[in-house]
Order: C-alpha cells, then structure tokens, then sequence
DNA sequence: ATAAAACCTCAACTAAACTTGAGGTCAATA
DNA sequence: TATTGACCTCAAGTTTAGTTGAGGTTTTAT
C-alpha cells in the first residue's frame, strides 16, 4: 500500500516558500505574526516553520481584507481559534457569516449611493436648492445604517 | 422691490463658516487646501475667504469620497474645472458618470464576493481541495477587472 | 480700547498596512 | 569549504487622510 507515502508527516514550510504559495510578501508574513495574525515555529537555526494550515489561514486573512475587514477585526476573529490547528469548516462558516453581513452593508451603502447619483444626474441635482434627494440630516458618518443622501451644505 | 436686498454681493464665507456648514473641520479645509482641491481669496489680514460656492466643491468632494475615489483623483477631476465658478450641471453630470462607472465596478466586485462567500459556505468551501469556485488564475489585485474567486493557496 | 474668539503657519503626530534597509546569521550547493 | 541565497531583527520610511499643538496675528464684541 501507499502507506510509506501518505504517512510521511507533511513537511514544514519555510517563510519563503508560504509566501510563494500564498502570494504574499515574505515581510508581509513577518508582519502579520507580529500583529499575531499568524504563528511560526522555529527551525533550530531560528527560521520560521510553518505548518501548511497556515495557507489556509492567510487565504482566509485576504478574504476577510477583500471584503474590507480590518485586519485588526480579523485578527480578533482568528485569534479565538486555536493557530495549531487547521481552521475547519464550522470555523469558516461562522466567520464567513459575520463577514458577509459586513459585506452586505457596505453593498446596501454604495447601491444606494449609486443610485442617488443617478437621479442626481436625472434632475440636475446638483444645481441644489431643490433637489428631491435632500436630506441633510442623514449623517455622513461611515457607519450610519440608513439610506442615505446628498446634502447639500446648506447652499 | 426688494432690489437692494438681492443685489448684495453675498458675502464671503470664513473658513470657520465653510467648516460650519459643510460639515468638515477648519483643518481639513486646510490640508484639502494644500492638496488643491478648494482655494481661498485672502482679508487683507491673510485670513481665508471663501465664495459660497465651495460649499458645493466640498459636497462634490464628500459624495466622490464616499464612492471610495481617492483624493487626487478628486483633485484631478476637479482641477480641469475653473476653482473661481461654480461647479454647473454639465459639470456634474461628467463628474458622476465617471466616479458612478466606478463605483459599480466596485459594487460588482463585493457582489461576487459576496456570493463566492455564499456558495462557499455552501460547499464547505474552505475545507479546500475540491472546491468547485477554484480559480487560481484570477490575480487579487485591487484592479483586476473580471469576476474573482477565493484562490486556495495551493493547498 | 481691550479681551476673547477666530484665524494664521509650520511641524509633528495618528492610523492602517505594509515595505525597505542595515547589519548579521543560516542553509543548500558547487 | 566556501559562497550564495534565504533568513533573522529592528528601525525607519511610505501612503492616505487627516488631526494636534505651539507660537503668533486678526476680528469681533464689549
């Protein structure tokens, strides 16, 4: 049987090589373990080894970015799992879930932005003093929740 | 008539009164100034006078910021423009189809993540190895312009 | 006329997410 | 064995979008 094979303990990887695999930069793995994003062994000469779950873990790390999670929100997210072990599929889908509801804000936030901007174009908006998408007390702020209008600077 | 009161020149805004109404803080009107988004005319004192309508420059920059533009590309959009008048429908209209074509690449790029999200819930995805949304090919940049999938690492 | 509020400049600081460089060590290869 | 490439640490630099503060001047209100 394939015995000899499949029972060969996967072999580490050195910072270098996670960083071909990955994609990212050697110095942004150094970076990441610094901002405890990831975790390393050390050879005897004091190299970096990493077990090969830690591909999956900075997979996870630029998905959570791509969705606009910073990585200091991620990092909280990853740190309540133990770094020894692969991230499983239960992980994934708690993690995957908060993220998406995420997501779906800031989709819901620019959509409607995008679409102010249409019927602002439609109706010369911007010439102001009377346009039909004011609503100067919506806040600007990044996380308010409602739709959420031009204002217009009290002109 | 009420001719004397309608041909007052309207009075210049102090940059107290630009903060004031638009919403943004006296130093940041500053540091936009450096960045050559507004301008100002100077009191004979050397103090910044504004013409009402940099208010609706600032509206202008508030709404592309929003949709995610950085400001020197806000800059640069709006240098093209004449700073001493004020910003017309014409204007306008080519401002925000411009920023609004980005801003629904933007849109279309979270919307696929977000489904690449959900199918990959679905499928246990991040168990890996046979996920059915592998698209190793497809670069993360920022830029990259086609639909995108969460890439496995080579794992 | 005088005091308080608002304004001025310039330099330095902040935060996020990294990158770059200096000076030195480790490991794989010829 | 010796050299080269990969690695180490730590400090400092980069970008974006501002904010904060010191030290000094102008405007406004009393």
């Amino acid at each position: 049987m394939e015995k000899s094979k499949a029972d060969l303990p996967p072999r580490e990887l050195s910072v270098g090589e996670v960083a071909a695999r990955s994609g990212v930069a050697v110095s942004t793995l150094h970076f990441y373990e610094t901002k405890g994003l990831i975790k390393s062994m050390r050879s005897r000469g004091n190299q970096r080894r990493y077990p090969r779950s830690v591909l999956r873990r900075i997979a996870v790390i630029k998905i959570a970015q791509r969705t606009g999670i910073p990585l200091a929100d991620i990092q909280k997210a990853l740190y309540a799992l133990p770094d020894d072990r692969q991230l499983l599929a239960s992980d994934w889908e708690r993690l995957s879930e908060n993220w998406k509801a995420d997501l779906n804000e800031r989709i819901a936030k620019l959509t409607a932005l995008r679409d102010q901007l249409t019927s602002c174009i439609g109706c010369g908006c911007l010439s102001m003093r009377d346009c039909p998408l004011r609503n100067p007390h919506d806040t600007l702020s990044e996380k308010g929740t409602g739709a959420y209008l031009i204002e217009h600077a009290g002109e």
